[in-house]
DNA sequence: AACCACCCATGACGTTTGTCATGCCGCCCC
DNA sequence: GGGGCGGCATGACAAACGTCATGGGTGGTT
């Protein structure tokens, strides 16, 4: 049997996925979580063979709590195919990335072959990823934008990271630019679907 | 048995509550739809006792299709309790309206009470519904602020509604002014969270 | 008939944004 | 040790945005 952890803030898709896997013969859920920052614990107290995460959690998203499983088999399972994440997943050492819209096999095949110790990814994900290339943001231009979004005005942000009102001017017009974008909140929303933010 | 039938458009989430509701003794899955305009010619196929619609569908949103469906019993089954979501659902003559993380048992338990004639809602988004109220927007600045949403520039809206790019800055100023907002973006940001767009 | 809400437009005004040039600092790398 | 890059700032300018006053048209209500 594999022992199979599921963590979604979601409570009827987790409990979806859980019933879901159950159905398998060969899969065991031992555990389910609803917020990022109480799986660490509960991987502890279960000892799963795989874990799936999702991204948006409250607590802690998904790619954090990856990062600190380390070692462990760690499969990803979102609702957005953002290339940014896919990488960040990548660095993060997990062994799957599959997405919500992807047929009931592809899950729990994804389970078993990670079990394996394959790497499973989704393929139409893995070329968007490396055609869209990494983040072209600088570390400054991405907390900008990201305090941008929401429609906070440059005293706003400014404000908030402790900048001058024209520096963050500055790194906007940077990021706009960067992103191909027509002005703030086209920079926000390409960067937002790519999973640069 | 309660027949019912489930519309979400990604697998992995349609399959889970599909497995959830088959775990139960009394219900019974009759169909699976992945789409919105896929869901009236599968109610005429199979029958079901209740219907189960997400609103974020490809092809027609969920809301649509309750509207099509009037006589029928329908439940939304949605990820957003925007007050508005549930107004128009309302409006649309749903039965239930359920949000995604909401417990498992509250599912099963609303399917059987609408089952029963009953008309089931959740409590919380019920209270905040009564309190945000309906969209003070009218149908103008409705349209101009779903534009302007995704950083469309004046004149791009005005092109695309044919109307001159001051009437455009007055219905988003004006559509500004009634969410309280002080910019399109923070505009847009509220009446999407209330779900006025 | 008077009223009101909504639609559409114009013109004018002040503010916010986006861009550009320029400068300084620290860091890393060849 | 001289580039190159990123962080931070200033000042100046043009473009876009948000507001306001005003006016005309339609349709529905009282």
């Amino acid at each position: 049997m594999i022992r199979v952890l599921v963590a979604d803030d979601q409570d009827l898709v987790r409990g979806g996925l859980a019933a879901l896997l159950s159905l398998e013969d060969d899969i065991e859920v031992v555990a389910e979580v609803g917020r990022g920052d109480q799986v660490e614990a509960a991987v502890a107290g279960h000892r799963p063979d795989v874990v799936l995460l999702d991204i948006e959690m409250p607590g802690m998203s998904g790619l954090e709590v990856a990062e600190r499983l380390r070692g462990q088999r760690v499969v990803i399972v979102t609702t957005f195919g953002r290339p940014g994440y896919l990488a960040r997943a990548l660095e993060a050492g997990v062994s799957g990335f599959v997405v919500k819209d992807a047929p009931v096999a592809e899950l729990t095949a994804a389970v078993r072959r990670v079990m394996a110790g394959e790497t499973v990814i989704d393929p139409k994900l893995a070329v968007s990823a490396l055609t869209v290339g990494p983040s072209p943001l600088t570390q400054r231009e991405t907390e900008v934008l990201r305090a941008a979004a929401g429609g906070a005005t440059v005293a706003d942000i400014a404000r908030r990271l402790f900048l001058t009102e024209g520096t963050v001017r500055n790194y906007l017009s940077s990021a706009i630019g960067k992103t191909g974008a027509r002005n703030r909140a086209e920079a926000v929303r390409v960067a937002d679907s790519r999973g640069w933010l």
